[in-house]
DNA sequence: CTGTTAGCGCATTCAG
DNA sequence: CTGAATGCGCTAACAG
């Protein structure tokens, strides 16, 4: 007893053939009616999709079409933290737009994965079903779970990642950007200058950054830039934070300057904005002045609406950096083989940056 | 000619049928010790493994196993803006978090769909291989699109949505947590108040509230939380602001504030702690002080660390709000029929609240 | 505890 | 331009 034509529309799981068959036609043309992959004459079509309308058929059921294309049409995005937390990020958050919309024009979704998962849910990353896996501001990240994803067949490509074989990269100069950032402050004469950083690697608390730290450092973002203010400061000492946020930089801020003022720093680099805002907060609390009697410049050229004064920092492209992820994830859904790419920073002169005072 | 247990692991494509050959079970046997859905003996499960290590095989393709079962482990969140704008506000992203979280126990995906797509990408929200849907401060939203889904048989819950029947809404008493704080205004002798309000509509930019936008308002939070500062204060008049955001309020703000002192509201009411803080900064902008000569209340509960004093508000569970959602999305897909729930809010005294001054 | 038998719903060869 | 057959890779029944 098939139950293809036989019912109506009773149980409201009408099929491709159902739909074939009451418009009397074979299942492939009725595919291809709906997919356009194929020539079909106008009567034909409309003769099909009429019945799919009277049989509240409403397209191609995504499953099956997905395990006989061998594509779901789903990009993974791959977060370094739980979703309250990454996103507090403003920077995270443009390069997901870019890369959503990106994605989004070739009707594309993004599934939202993290990489800090419970054992039990381990799988998701390996079992989900994904056409392709971007890694957003992870570090070297679940080697495990990435080696399984390149055995199924599906690609990889990281935003300011660890530079491996195979997988495309795509980067900003984080430490050209911080150094020109350092060579201002030394222009204008500081020596004293110390760093908060972003975290080094999963899981870092806040505390003072030492060798050992930065060279177990995963996290390119934070550990470029500290090489990048080394580049021009060789001791500068730091804090290491454990998010980007205002909360962070203003304790690590407080860390480095309530001290007697003969120890303290005339100019704090933070490796972000949001931390930077943080510190100026912070030298605020302890009745200093910024610019006047500290500099403080930041990383990401994301604008701080509630700070009195705009920062002095580098504005990276973050959207740009995730629509370019898009394409590069496009071009390899469509066999291409995109290349790295590194984006060059700007330089933005704010009001937090002056002249040491004297001593 | 069989492609099956001929080629060692050439391809890189083995499949559960190569697995239960090489290790000289049948395929449902091998399919079981990986599912363990089913009684297997230890040893048999040992030598699948093995046979399947040996190949390279790293498990079930989700696609093939998501056709089999008919679901695809992943739920759609659908967003009202793109991503860059929906995840500036902080309560959408604790509430993705709880979600997200939720769904993650049971190792569930979750997939971002935003509302507003170009009509070429319109499929993917009815093409998108869901096992439900979770609408997160979406108006009305493409009452077709959820036909579809409705037809298709995928279920679909609210955040803070239209009530309507069968589908199951998680809320929050926005109404009787804004009657809270204009009573809590009144009852400080404030009589002159005014409103900066969310959006009402999609697609609201900053302008007088009218009763014509409140009625024909499709964003529930917005226009409930009008009618609690309302039923207080009837004649409150408004501004609606775009977006949830520091900038935002600080227009509004100005735009209320930015007038002779005779008609300056001593009380404004902002629907979000970040439209609040922005008021904040509008009134210091002109010299106003908080509270002295303005009180602000917002909404949320969200801390704003940049603002000199805590904010007089009502917070909202919102993590919990999504944790809510998505434990009525796994009762869904487990046959069950989750019920509509409304979270209270809790009032918080801070310091941008005080009698008006004299006259 | 294990094997056998059937499809899930569709897109695609290849003939006609 | 249309139709008939085939299997994507897997899991759910049941039978042994």
């Amino acid at each position: 007893m098939g139950r293809h034509s036989d019912n109506g529309e009773a149980d409201g799981r009408a099929t491709l053939s159902d739909v074939a068959a009451r418009a009397g036609v074979s299942p492939s043309t009725a595919s291809i009616a709906f997919s356009g992959q194929g020539p079909v004459a106008e009567a034909t079509k409309a003769r099909v999709l009429a019945a799919a309308e009277e049989l509240g058929y409403t397209g191609p059921d995504p499953l099956a079409r997905s395990l006989r294309t061998g594509r779901s049409g789903i990009v993974g995005a791959l977060i370094p933290q739980r979703i309250g937390t990454s996103f507090r990020d403003p920077v995270i958050i443009q390069t997901l737009d870019g890369l959503a919309e990106e994605l989004g024009q070739g009707g594309t979704g993004l599934l939202l994965l993290s990489e800090r998962t419970r054992e039990t849910d381990r799988v998701s990353l390996e079992a989900a079903p994904i056409d392709a896996l971007v890694l957003l501001g992870c570090g070297v990240s679940s080697p495990a779970a990435i080696a399984v994803l390149h055995r199924r067949g599906v690609p990889v490509i990281t935003i300011e990642g660890e530079p491996s074989a195979g997988v495309a990269n795509i980067d900003v100069d984080n430490r050209g950007g911080t150094r020109l950032l350092a060579e201002h402050l030394r222009d204008l004469g500081h020596r004293d200058v110390a760093l908060v950083t972003l975290a080094l690697d999963v899981g870092d608390e806040l505390a003072p950054l030492t060798d050992a730290a930065l060279e177990a450092g995963t996290l390119r973002p934070g550990v470029a830039r500290v090489h990048g203010a080394r580049d021009v400061f060789p001791a500068a000492p730091g804090i290491i934070a454990s998010g980007s946020t205002i909360a962070d930089g203003r304790a690590a801020g407080r860390m480095l300057l309530d001290v007697e003022a003969s120890a303290r720093p005339t100019a704090i680099m933070a490796q972000s904005d949001l931390l930077a805002a943080g510190v100026v907060f912070a030298a605020q609390d302890l009745g200093l002045s910024v610019p006047a009697d500290l500099s403080v410049v930041g990383f990401d050229g994301v604008r701080i609406d509630e700070l009195p004064m705009p920062l002095t920092t580098v504005s990276q492209p973050a959207q740009e950096k995730g629509a370019a992820a898009g394409r590069a994830v496009v071009e390899l859904l469509d066999g291409g083989q995109p290349e790295s790419r590194c984006f060059p920073v700007v330089f933005e002169r704010g009001g937090t940056t002056a002249p040491p005072a004297e001593r």
